[in-house]
DNA sequence: GAGGAAATATTTGTATACCTTTCTAGCGGA
DNA sequence: TCCGCTAGAAAGGTATACAAATATTTCCTC
């Protein structure tokens, strides 16, 4: 039941090629914040830093621009890219049709096994909320948030949009958190959503499972004009 | 408007990456069928097919491979995807979700150049038809129906949807003759098709407009068990 | 002739060298 | 001071060399 990543288990040893390596390590630095909008993606640099020559690090600057987290034009540098409020509002809006759709086919084929992965998932993010509390919880919430929303497109058991919800729609955390309501607001919100859609899935109600992702996924959704006065003045 | 196919146009312009070179006439290979599924596609022999190194080439695989066109495995040689009934099916239903979703966008958005550019490409499709029948005028309708189609992909202004569907959810023509119903049997309900939506766009009605690219798409998609009888004894 | 292990040939993965283009610092003139 | 220009430096694009793994052939045993 705690099996993470070893979908074959034979031997975990599997020696990562270098490009997988790569392309983990810049994707994780973009996605969790450490490099920012802007930013400059050096080829040498990367090279050095993660230990491996400039062909590996170019395939994986080559897929992470293939899924928008990088900007790449011939013979100039590379750089994270910029995700405008409209980026944010777009990739949320593409997700809730796509994940809605996913969810509903979903409802008809997971497995009890899925079922039972999705509710302790629940369960483990609702103790950490608890235990940790609003900004403590976050970095453990994002990867167990991750999970669930992977569980149900892997058991919609379609192989394109699988792929496209994982690597076409990606939002980096941190400006996810810029644009969207504090996480004091939406926290608890989020937990009943997920005990709702999983009750969906669990009474094979493909509408309903529908319905409840595309109810989740559009109160995520910032909007341009009315729920952005929380900003903080400072930055 | 842009002036594809610029081949060592007269201008300086921009003079093609090798790496483009080889993505475009890899892909080309198979999209027209040139190449079939299971092919091997050797780094060295496409190289020296094509005139670069391998090192463009196996970019251009990896980007192939993204797309879903190339299958490549650690070590292994690629080889052109495979691309069942049901492949063929799942494309087509999420064609019919984002491009319905794009064509709704479009109605709202779209400008008169864009309808009259749309307006145009029927016309010449339909010409082409009239004059050179069925299995002749194909080539060209190719051609000029994927760009009728990457018009209104255009015209959603969604930048990650329109490159979702110009990548991600490509289908070899030859794989989709072979699914799809035979050509006397569409061509001409594809043409009032195109004109319905068309109408729709110019009377700036979302529903309808999505409705009708509905229709369209769905009346393509073929079915696992129902509508495969007219394909020819010869398997 | 079949099966299988070792030897050989191919093929892909990575590193490195070299070329082309862009970036930048420094200069000179208005 | 502010442009504009121009080398020199820096960075990406491509070709090539070499290493690691796979695919194929050879050859032995039965």
């Amino acid at each position: 039941m705690t099996n993470e990543t070893t979908r074959d288990g034979v031997k975990d040893g599997a020696t990562q090629s270098a490009v997988e390596t790569a392309y983990h390590r810049i994707r994780h630095l973009i996605l969790t914040g450490e490099m920012r909008s802007g930013d400059k993606l050096l080829e040498n640099q990367l090279a050095a830093a993660i230990g491996v020559s400039r062909t590996p690090i170019r395939e994986a600057l080559n897929r992470l621009n293939a899924e928008g987290l990088v900007v790449l034009e011939r013979y100039r540098r590379g750089i994270v890219a910029d995700f405008s409020l409209d980026d944010a509002i777009e990739i949320f809006r593409l997700r809730a049709i796509l994940e809605g759709h996913a969810t509903s086919r979903a409802a008809s084929r997971i497995s009890e096994a899925d079922l039972q992965r999705l509710q302790e998932l629940e369960r483990v993010m609702e103790t950490q909320f608890e235990e940790l509390g609003w900004n403590e919880h976050l970095e453990g919430f994002d990867k167990l948030n991750a999970e669930f929303h992977a569980v149900i497109a892997a058991a919609a058991e379609s192989p394109r949009l699988e792929k496209i919800l994982a690597s076409s729609l990606e939002l980096p955390a941190s400006i996810f958190n810029r644009y969207s309501e504090p996480v004091e607001v939406r926290t608890r919100r989020t937990h009943a959503q997920h005990r709702e859609i999983l009750a969906a899935l669990r009474a094979r109600n493909p509408e309903w499972a529908q319905a409840a992702m595309n109810a989740h996924l559009f109160s995520l959704l910032p909007t341009a004009s009315g729920s952005l006065e929380h900003e903080d003045g400072a930055k």
